[in-house]
DNA sequence: ACAAAAGTGTTGTTTCTACACCCATGT
DNA sequence: ACATGGGTGTAGAAACAACACTTTTGT
């Protein structure tokens, strides 16, 4: 399929692995969709999805390919990147494994996750006080985090994480769950709608209390690069 | 040395390398250390300088060793980072091969470089309008910019590209020539000044004109990571 | 009627931007 | 004396932060 490199004198035998960091938001909270390892090393042990590249696979296809085989998430991420690569040397006791990190955001409704391939255990954690993780997955997430609350801020990746439609509350929601601190609601309003990139829709009526303005995102996505 | 990978079934057969972007400020225009190649592919085309991982090496100590190997540059870098890893399949005709980029400033005076290694040529180029280059090697500058006009903003990296002693309008300079714009002279200074990063020191008298005055870094260095 | 959540404006502070002239030195 | 580059202040605009009450619905 391809031809095989042509390696000279002593370059580093290595593996190349993928790791992500799916995030979604559940009950309020910014969460975090860890697998338990089925495999030594670290049998038992919550881990990001992540496994060694394929020949022939790009990146961000291992990425998704690995995050769709280790849990049974039923949405399509709405958002994956690369942001770090972690190549410690002792990072992982198997050997020399570089693992290129990615980020991902899941959106509102992909609750359900199931284990898959080799692993005995999916589930969604707390992404800010998460359990303790295998090898520097732990290292990993908090980058993850640092990335995510960045790119919060000018590109407007919080739309990402709630369905279609959705509230001003809703929003806000997820801009204090990720900031990790309360938000005042008027001046969150006010710079939101100024932003223009938001368009109403009909209304909705909530379990209890006055029903909010559904909106939607507008035509002039920008979700800037880098 | 290091306990030889356990590859499981069809990992892909993978190469692993650097590359270093590395940037100075040269006649007050921001310049990128390029090497001609002398070997294929892309012989005598002009490339950033990088190379394989070798093993029992981390990848900064990669970088650094292809910056001194590669060219001959007197002084240690300021700063370097890892900024992106390209893997995309066809970007290397010799295979698969993975490239962690990283991004590096050299201080006021690294201006001698030679040849050295398997390069025929070292030399500073324009990094905004630089020659045609090998591989993907132009997608890595332009990324590499990108991320250099970000640093720039937020974390002071700008002094990073003087020396220890320096003028505000040097300072300036720097600042023009990363962002590629004029900036009005009285702002800049009220600005950088209003940050508390700076300490005065003695004067100095340059050829022509009013003597400027001379600044250090403060104590309180912030470099934030990411 | 009451509980619960959505919605709404103003004011003061700070930050950003635009803009033109005088000052200190070398020749 | 003059050429060269260093240094300085102000005013308007925009962005940001703090703050409490009214509105609409379900029960």
């Amino acid at each position: 399929m391809e031809s095989s490199p042509v390696l000279p004198k002593q370059a580093a035998q290595v593996g190349l692995a993928v790791d992500v960091v799916a995030f979604a938001m559940h009950a309020g909270e910014l969460q975090v969709l860890l697998v338990k390892r089925g495999e030594l090393p670290h049998a038992k042990v919550w881990a990001l999805p992540g496994g060694f590249v394929q020949s022939g696979e790009e990146l961000h296809e291992a990425a998704l390919r690995e995050l769709r085989t280790e849990t049974t998430v039923t949405l399509e991420p709405r958002h994956l990147e690369q942001f770090y690569t972690f190549g410690e040397i002792g990072r992982d006791p198997r050997g020399r494994i570089v693992s290129v990190a990615h980020l991902a955001v899941l959106p509102h409704g992909a609750a359900k996750v199931e284990a898959g391939g080799h692993t005995v255990g999916a589930a969604w954690h707390s992404a800010h006080t998460p359990p303790p993780l295998a090898f520097d997955h732990q290292q990993i997430l908090s980058r993850a985090i640092g990335r995510l609350q960045l790119r919060l801020e000018y590109a407007n990746l919080a739309l990402e994480f709630l369905p279609e439609t959705f509230t001003l509350p809703e929003l806000q929601v997820v801009y204090e769950a990720i900031g990790n601190r309360k938000l005042d609601k008027r001046n969150f309003r006010k710079r939101l709608l100024s932003l223009g990139i938001l368009t109403p829709s009909g209304e909705r009526r909530s379990g209890v209390g006055r029903p909010a303005q559904l909106y939607r995102k507008a035509k002039n996505v920008r979700v800037a690069a880098l």
